[in-house]
DNA sequence: CTGAAAGCGCTTACAG
DNA sequence: CTGAAAGCGCTTACAG
């Protein structure tokens, strides 16, 4: 028995019958797809106004097979990098009709691997993801789920990270030169023991930081030293503490770089807390030049890469191609490395003495 | 010409044919909606995985009327408080079998409403809001987009800030005991010029943080004075330019409360390139206590909410409303107001002098 | 426990 | 410029 009381929404039929026209002239005439005279457009965009009209994506979905909807997979959203990017593609998806599924992985392979089920179940037209979920052996754990995306001509791309052996399109960020950036800048100013809070060392691309690195010092004659090479966890607590196990070693160095701003604040407090100084004790680099970086304790020397527009691209990339039916044939259809500027606040300065030991 | 390459994506249909049984039959075995012979289920699920059978939302969606979609519409996602917050929606959502299509809406009351518009077409099942874009006048612009929410009886639910003039399921932190708990502390301290870089005039509450800070004072017999309550924008950017200008006006203050941590390292900033010592020169309070709020600068004393909790919850009253078939009459279905702790830090201390004049 | 069939609200060839 | 009709891939009464 339906209830008289619950209003039932209005369709495309409705408008038809109240216009006199069929359901097919008013579908025309509402998206534009075909030609309908000024006179009949008008009375039915008039009613279907009238009416209180709202559209049904989902059937509209169905039917013409795309649900104007993209995917964005990202790790972690509270690093404000992210947040940035979702912004960036936020907004630029908004003004190109799309939508956004957002689905946070927290950088594991498992969830990552349910939450691209889930996008191909809801039939996103288009995927961004920024695929740091990476197994043990420094492979990409979900390459058959892109294939399922492949198999239905919708288009990924993979933003910041590439994935691993896998030939996707990309907007990356050029890891090697940011950090190669960074450590020759410290080198400039005569740190020779500069640690290193790195990543997880899985997640560690081939030519990426830690090639960056060494090859920094090698191009200054400095001898490497694996001490200094620490391994962390993603998040400002992780870096607060490796950074305070590295002070507790007793290995000198004059000098800490991090894999991003987010870790290097974690490593900025743990310092303050044992009463050095920075940069007078220890110099200290971020990376990425988040938002806050320059409203840290000390503003941070970072490189910067423009979070916002990376996302803004990925959108652009995406959409265009969408609305190019491209052929399906080159899946890596875009192929761009984003380089970073060095941005030297107070938190670096010339070596004065060492730390430790 | 149908491209012999392309592979027809798998279903329902195909997986019945293989395993000779209805379409019907293989519905109920997927979704469990009804019983299915042991034996029959279990060739059914065999088959599907084997075919890669991947169900189509779209088409579950227009049938079943539910989409499994939730909406989450927040004002700003770089500030880490609401990043926390879409933490705390996204996993208890994806927990239980809901996507979140996420809007962000820069405070533009007409973003919001082209972005609510958005959200009903999709048919999502549930809306999650920050209604912070209020007109000039303070009323909530966009009523009659959440009336059309309610006519086709989805339930929405405000979060941090309650909808005025719209009785909705709410689930708000309280900003005057927050704001209340922050002054007092300042007062307690010796504090009896507070300046309060206050939020848009037009988006305080009737009861909120004007109030709190009026009330705190008016408690401690300290007069109010009106130059010292500034309107600000809500990026740290604001704080920063809006902190320079109090300083330069020659108005004396030795505390300053900023109406959330975002903004209050935009105002630690501008402190500091003036030359001034926190809290030896001036006390400063943030508010919400975001995960940065411990590695400013100087670490922050703030009204602490728990952002992630506030997630979490939302999407706990939203989905059980759902599953519940609740009736529609109670808009109002959830009322909670989260209570703030004090977290006091390093950033305020006892009055030594008075700055300006 | 199972099946045949209707229908969710659109879009889009096909025909005029 | 317009209409009649098929169909996207599911779910769900209805009937047995």
């Amino acid at each position: 028995m339906p209830r008289k009381d619950i209003k039932q929404a209005v369709r495309i039929q409705d408008i038809a019958q109240e216009a006199g026209v069929s359901s097919a002239t008013v579908s025309y005439a509402l998206c534009g797809t075909r030609g309908v005279s000024a006179d009949t457009r008008k009375r039915i965009l008039r009613i279907a106004n009238s009416l209180g009209y709202i559209p049904n994506r989902q059937a509209a979905a169905l039917r013409a097979r795309r649900s104007m909807i993209l995917g964005f997979l990202v790790t972690d959203i509270k690093n404000p990098f992210f947040a940035e990017i979702v912004c960036g593609i936020e907004s630029t998806a908004a003004a190109r009709g799309y939508r956004l599924m957002l689905c946070v992985t927290g950088d594991d392979p498992r969830d990552e691997a349910r939450h691209l089920q889930m996008l191909l179940e809801h039939g996103v037209d288009g995927l961004i993801l920024v695929p740091i979920a990476r197994s043990q052996d420094g492979t990409y754990p979900n390459t058959s789920l892109l294939r399922a995306f492949h198999r239905r001509r919708t288009p990924v791309i993979a933003v910041v990270d590439a994935i691993k052996d896998h030939p996707t399109a990309r907007i990356t960020t050029s890891v090697y030169e940011g950090t190669r950036l960074v450590a020759e800048h410290l080198i400039a100013l005569g740190h020779r023991r500069i640690a290193y809070l790195s990543q997880p060392f899985h997640r560690i691309q081939k030519f990426g930081r830690h090639a960056a690195y060494h090859d920094a010092l090698n191009h200054a004659g400095i001898p490497f030293d694996p001490e200094l090479m620490v391994e962390a966890g993603l998040t400002p607590d992780d870096a607060y503490e490796k950074t305070g196990q590295l002070l507790d070693s007793g290995i000198r160095f004059t000098a800490a770089m991090y894999p991003n701003d987010y870790m290097a604040v974690g490593g900025l407090r743990m310092l303050r807390e044992r009463g050095l100084r920075v940069p007078d004790d220890v110099s200290v680099t971020g990376f990425d030049d988040v938002e806050w970086a320059r409203f840290c304790e000390v503003p941070l020397t970072t490189a910067r890469f423009p979070a916002r527009a990376l996302g803004e691209m990925a959108v652009r990339e995406l959409t265009e191609r969408l609305s190019r039916h491209a052929p399906p044939e080159d899946e890596a259809f875009c192929q761009i490395s984003v380089s970073p500027t060095l941005v030297v606040r107070r938190s670096t300065g010339p070596v004065a003495g060492e730390l430790g030991a």
